[in-house]
DNA sequence: ATCCTCCCCTAC
DNA sequence: TAAGGTAGGGGAGGAT
């Protein structure tokens, strides 16, 4: 779909000559509000709007929404709108095509409300696509959709989702809680679907059509992922639309009130003086939701608050009944070994033994262990023994969030329903609320935005927000900001809200946890290190169950401890740049700056749920399907990639082919293949083709996948999502306004010309490149120019070759065309120069070969790597059945990697050089906002140099020390200046050639030595644990394990020691608090299987499923058993 | 010394 | 029954 409508919405603009152009837009005087699961997404649909002049209402206005638009009832909504325009999708559609907005009474969802049946004639979902496709009239539309009248308007609109259909007008917020709804919604929704599945009555992915669509809509983590991009998308916007701060005004006058109200006099003084303080450098303030999906549930269930709630598909009602060859405690067994295993890998012989013990048994000792210091959990009591938490009848469905009432009884997100209701019986359960969710994350987006524009998304539920200028210009003092904010956010959205204030966004992160449930804290610590002391590690950014455990081994469990290392030390145990992290956040340093704008690196598409493939045939069908999935959100963000990767998880040689969870995907390990290509595609064919030619090099058989994903990378085209070019702000744009130097802009042409230039440059070089690269391909190949023999020849299509041609192609083409300058961009740093040129791809633009970096095609398998290096490490024990298995499959498909070819390349680093001196002045030229974007590439680059400094290590290490590392583990790469920034040319640029000042500027001196340090450890590597950290008392297990095969009754419950120290087990479930990822074992819900054992807070989620990362380390090994 | 690929890990 | 997604930081190690 996203593909039609964004070819729709081209024709539309080619005709139209201006789509930026509001006052011609088609929609000019509509506002629409989407209300639940429409064909073209609301995101779509708001695009559409965007562009063609209409106006996209992110909730419900009743005054100022014209239209709102949903492909399924509304229900509850609907009966309190008085708005009679419910109108389908299709009408918007329809009206981009016509070039005209259409009568849309023909599209009214439906006619009369008492009914309220809605009328939708065809399939509501996804399945649209096709018609709509296929209906071009009008005329054919309206002859689908029911027509009728309106509705009547009725009441005005709930919060409500979507979930009451049917009924009638009462209010949904009295209806009764409890999980019924929640099937409502489904069978309303679903309606249409009516009797499908054929066979097997699950969702499979083979058996039944719809699976792909189905999934999606019921999953939450596809969700709140899917509203994390979004939000983060929206801050973009809110900024670009200008600045004006309507909340401000507010906030003086509260100010005023309050502070006379309040009587203190002083107060007002007070809070100056403090402000002061904070002022002098930053004031950060972090906002999260209060158990988030609990809180906007609870508004439809007004009737149980204050007790025990949760989220979740199932009920909890009925007892699992078991499968044939479903064995939870062996597959949880089974999973904790494999974690173990891998996260041996990662620790010094010495500090592994430990673990080992764990897991070999008992575990009850350990938990105490750490329980102990913990024990903090409030409830209490944890029995500690053993209950078992998870046995072969309990649910495993998982609880995406809990009420604080639930917490207290060691409930935490992320745990499986069955053992949550052991530990809290009387815990209540209530379904998801989609809409919901969005429509209360765009009130408390909207409500901040109307202070300050410094705000930086973190998900649908949380933000960054950086205070400084704002509490400057209203001489307001955080505690008052806060208390005005949350009280707003609690009227408009009727949830509560906590925030947590500080110097920095590592401190702001930890307030918010002291006032969580419903409060704000402020924390301006005089002496940092000394605030962080008593933390545990674990609750620092990054810090997960994997590096937890590692740290545990090595005895630090707090930030005390682990302020005794020096940067050095941390720097050789675990990484240059996480080292620097970590030396910096156990002394209450941060310097990350709080940012806004960012770059997608990578588009993907995964299903780990429900997949059982009986033939080939039923794998590259799912794939074909998830292959167009992933063509339309690159289709829908006007992104194209250049890398394709299948992502495959592979039921584990000795995992039972029944998983623990139903249609989880059990212990796997991941196997990934992936393609250069010489083009940048978002091609649903050819992502397609090239995707089932990877399917093609894996051996595993089709019956054991449990897992299948594509991820399109090394993105190409202009980033922003809507529609409007205007969005795009980016170098390059900065570009092409400003030339730098001696030429201004790169392009000749203007930004809109260029573009279009471009895009027919592009498309016709790909063209060109594709077709001579398709058929020919393999013949091709061979000429490339560098390393002709690259690519191997699989590539289909043409990858490779295409490579070859296309670089020379590519470079003639530009030239030709002539719209970019060389010079300039040659000027630039390499780096930076790379990433200039790939905006400009990005955005359609071609550009000559010798500036890029060369292309490759090859084709490489992924995962293997792993698998081969354990293979060699594993080689010894032979194991490794696994072996076989993972590794096999990628040695075989191996392909060799893919050299780059730079020899280009090469030339323009000569370039680059000289470029400095354009970087200066480039740099002062260009805006705020690119700067920041180069610097945040530079910063990419200086992470090279914090390796560096890590080998020089010791020395570095103390003289970075303080200030220097912003980054939270991750990368890292901030610190804008960290210290001194190398002036403009450092001597590190050199080394880095292409980097300039800029790079220097960004980074910090580092130089990266790289991976010596971890060495000494790599050779073990891998396994990992998960770990997962819980807030604070979580629950971390252990599990017993026992011999992988079977073990003992599930039962083993560990005490909830065990638990926090086995952690170790796995985590069944990654999500849960102390969770692995998802990667390996069972399922995530550790603490679930863990539950058996204890749990309370420290319990681990062991996921059945697999370990994080696991699979393809342990896979390999996890083989072994 | 760098660059680039291939993962793992973390987070919501 | 249950709906186990997804993006980006970062380390290791090979290629240049
Ligand atoms: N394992 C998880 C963790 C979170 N979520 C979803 C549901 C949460 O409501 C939302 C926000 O996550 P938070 O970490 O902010 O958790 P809550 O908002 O539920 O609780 P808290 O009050 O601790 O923030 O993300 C989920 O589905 N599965
Ligand atoms: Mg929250
Ligand atoms: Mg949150």
């Amino acid at each position: 779909m996203a593909a039609k409508i964004a070819k729709l919405e081209k024709q539309y603009e080619s005709s139209t000559s201006n789509i930026n152009d509001n006052s011609q837009g088609i929609f000019r005087g509509i506002a629409i509000f989407v209300n639940g699961y429409t064909e073209p997404t609301g995101e779509e649909l708001k695009r559409i709007m965007m562009v063609n002049g209409g106006t996209y209402h992110h909730y419900y206005s009743r005054s100022k929404t014209t239209h709102i638009i949903a492909s399924n009832l509304p229900d509850t909504k609907v009966k309190n709108m008085n708005t009679e325009r419910i109108v389908n999708p299709k009408w918007i559609t329809d009206s981009l095509r016509a070039g005209h907005v259409l009568d849309y009474t023909k599209y009214l969802l439906y006619t009369n409300q008492s009914g309220s049946q809605p009328k939708l004639p065809f399939k509501p979902l996804s399945v649209d696509k096709n018609e709509k496709m296929r209906l071009d009239t009008s005329s054919s539309v309206s002859s689908d959709i029911a027509v009728d009248h309106k509705m009547q308007s009725s009441v005005e609109m709930h919060e409500a989702s979507s979930n009451d259909l049917k009924l009638n007008i009462t209010d949904t917020s009295n209806l009764t809680a409890d999980n019924s709804g929640d099937k409502t919604n489904l069978d309303t929704t679903k309606n249409q679907t009516t009797g499908e599945s054929p066979t097997k009555g699950h969702a499979m992915s083979t058996a039944n059509p719809k699976f792909l669509s189905e999934f999606y809509n019921n999953s939450r983590l596809h969700h709140i992922s899917t509203m994390g991009a979004i939000f983060k998308q929206y801050v973009n916007e809110i900024k670009r639309k200008g600045s004006s701060f309507p909340g401000r005004k507010r906030l003086m006058e509260w100010l005023k009130t309050s502070t006379k109200n309040t009587i203190k006099p002083e107060g007002s003084h007070h809070h100056l003086d403090k402000g002061f303080k904070l002022r002098s450098k930053r004031v950060i303030m972090h906002i999260d939701m209060d158990c988030f999906f609990v809180s906007v549930g609870l508004r439809k269930h007004p009737h149980l608050r204050g007790i025990p709630v949760a989220v979740t598909h199932a009920k909890g009602n009925a007892p699992t009944q078991a499968r044939e060859g479903r064995d939870r405690q062996y597959e949880l067994n089974y999973y904790k070994e494999r974690a173990e295993k891998k996260l041996m890998k990662k620790m010094k012989p010495t500090n592994q033994a430990p673990l080992v013990n764990k897991e070999t048994f008992d575990i009850s000792d350990e938990e105490s262990v750490e329980e102990p210091a913990k024990s903090t959990t409030p409830s209490s009591d944890k029995k500690f023994s053993s209950i078992p938490l998870i046995d072969e009848t309990s649910s495993m469905s998982e609880i995406a969030s809990c009420s604080y009432e639930a917490r207290k009884a060691g409930v935490r997100n992320g745990m499986f329903l069955g053992p949550a209701l052991k530990l809290c019986p009387s815990l209540q359960t209530i379904p998801y609320d989609f809409e919901g969710y969005k429509e209360v994350s765009y009130k408390l987006y909207d409500i901040v935005a109307s202070f300050t524009h410094d705000i930086e998304a973190v998900s649908c539920d949380e933000m960054f927000v950086d205070l400084t200028e704002l509490l400057n210009s209203c001489q307001a003092s955080p505690e008052d900001f806060a208390s005005l904010l949350r009280s707003e956010i609690q009227a408009a959205t009727g949830c509560p809200c906590s925030a947590g204030m500080g110097p920095n966004m590592l401190i702001a992160r930890m307030a918010t946890r002291l006032a969580k449930p419903n409060g704000q804290h402020l924390a301006i610590p005089d002496d940092f290190a000394d605030y962080m002391k008593d933390h545990k590690v674990s609750e620092l950014p990054g810090v997960g169950w994997s590096l937890g455990k590692r740290l545990e081994s090595e005895g630090v469990r707090t930030c005390k401890d682990m302020q005794a290392w020096s940067l050095g030390q941390l720097q050789t145990a675990f990484g240059s740049r996480t080292g620097q992290s970590l030396y910096n956040y156990c002394r209450g340093i941060d310097d990350r700056p709080v940012k806004s704008e960012h770059m997608r690196k990578s588009v993907s598409a995964e299903v780990n749920y429900g997949i059982r493939f009986t033939c080939v045939a039923d794998a590259e069908k799912f794939i074909s399907e998830l292959a167009a999935e992933v063509a339309n959100r690159l289709t829908s963000v006007n992104l194209k990639g250049k890398c394709i990767t299948l992502k495959l998880k592979v039921r584990a040689k000795d995992a039972p082919v029944e998983t623990a969870k139903f249609m989880g995907h059990g212990v796997c390990d991941n196997v990934a293949k992936s393609v250069s290509l010489s083009s940048a595609t978002c091609s649903s064919d050819k992502i397609e083709r090239e995707t089932l030619s990877l399917l093609r090099q894996v051996k595993a058989p089709p019956q054991d996948f449990r897992g299948v994903g594509i991820q399109v990378s090394r993105l190409e085209g202009h980033q922003g999502s809507s529609g409007s070019s205007s969005s795009n702000k980016s170098v390059k744009s900065f570009f092409l306004a400003a030339k730098t130097s001696s030429k201004k802009s790169i392009f000749s042409q203007d930004t809109a010309e260029k573009k279009e230039r471009l895009d027919n440059s592009i498309s016709s070089s790909n063209t060109v490149s594709n077709v001579s690269n398709l058929r020919r391909s393999e013949s091709y190949l061979d000429p490339q120019p560098g390393p002709s023999g690259l690519q191997r020849t699989d590539p289909k299509e043409s990858k490779s070759s295409s490579g070859v041609n296309h670089t020379s192609g590519s470079k003639n083409q530009s030239t030709g065309k002539g719209t970019v300058d060389l010079d300039v961009l040659m000027a630039l740093p390499e780096n930076l120069r790379n990433q200039v040129i790939s905006e400009y791809e990005q955005q359609g633009y071609t550009i000559p070969c010798a500036a890029k970096s060369p292309e490759k095609v090859s084709r490489t398998v992924g995962s293997d790597r792993e698998s081969s290096l354990s293979l060699s490490s594993k080689m010894a024990s032979p194991g490794d059945k696994d072996v076989t298995g993972t590794s096999e499959d990628r040695k075989d498909t191996y392909s060799p990697h893919r050299t780059s070819t730079n020899s280009e390349s090469l030339e323009s680093e000569d370039l680059i050089t000289s470029f400095s001196q354009v970087d200066s002045s480039f740099l002062d030229a260009i805006p705020a906002e690119l700067r920041e974007e180069l610097r945040q590439d530079f910063e990419h680059k200086k992470q090279a140099e914090a390796s560096r400094s890590a080998s020089s290590g010791t020395k570095n290490k103390d003289t970075f020390l303080v200030p220097v590392m912003q980054a939270p583990v991750k990368k890292g790469n901030k610190p804008k200046e960290k210290r001194g920034r190398p002036g403009k040319l450092d001597p590190r640029r050199t080394a880095n050639k292409g980097l300039t000042k800029l790079t220097s500027l960004l980074q910090g001196p580092n130089n990266k030595l790289s991976s010596k340090i971890d060495d000494d450890f790599q050779p073990p590597i891998a396994m990992k644990k998960p770990k997962g950290k819980s807030v604070k008392t979580q629950n971390k297990k252990g599990s017993p394990k026992g011999s992988p095969k079977k073990v003992k009754p599930l039962q083993s419950a560990l005490p909830v020691k065990d638990v926090q120290q086995l952690c170790h087990p796995v985590p069944f479930n990654p999500r849960a608090p102390c969770a692995l990822p998802l990667g390996q074992l069972p399922s995530a819900h550790s603490q679930d299987l863990v539950m058996p054992y204890v749990l309370p807070q420290s319990a681990i989620p062991l996921s059945l499923n697999e370990m994080p990362s696991i699979s393809s380390s342990l896979g390999q090994e996890s083989l072994l058993t």
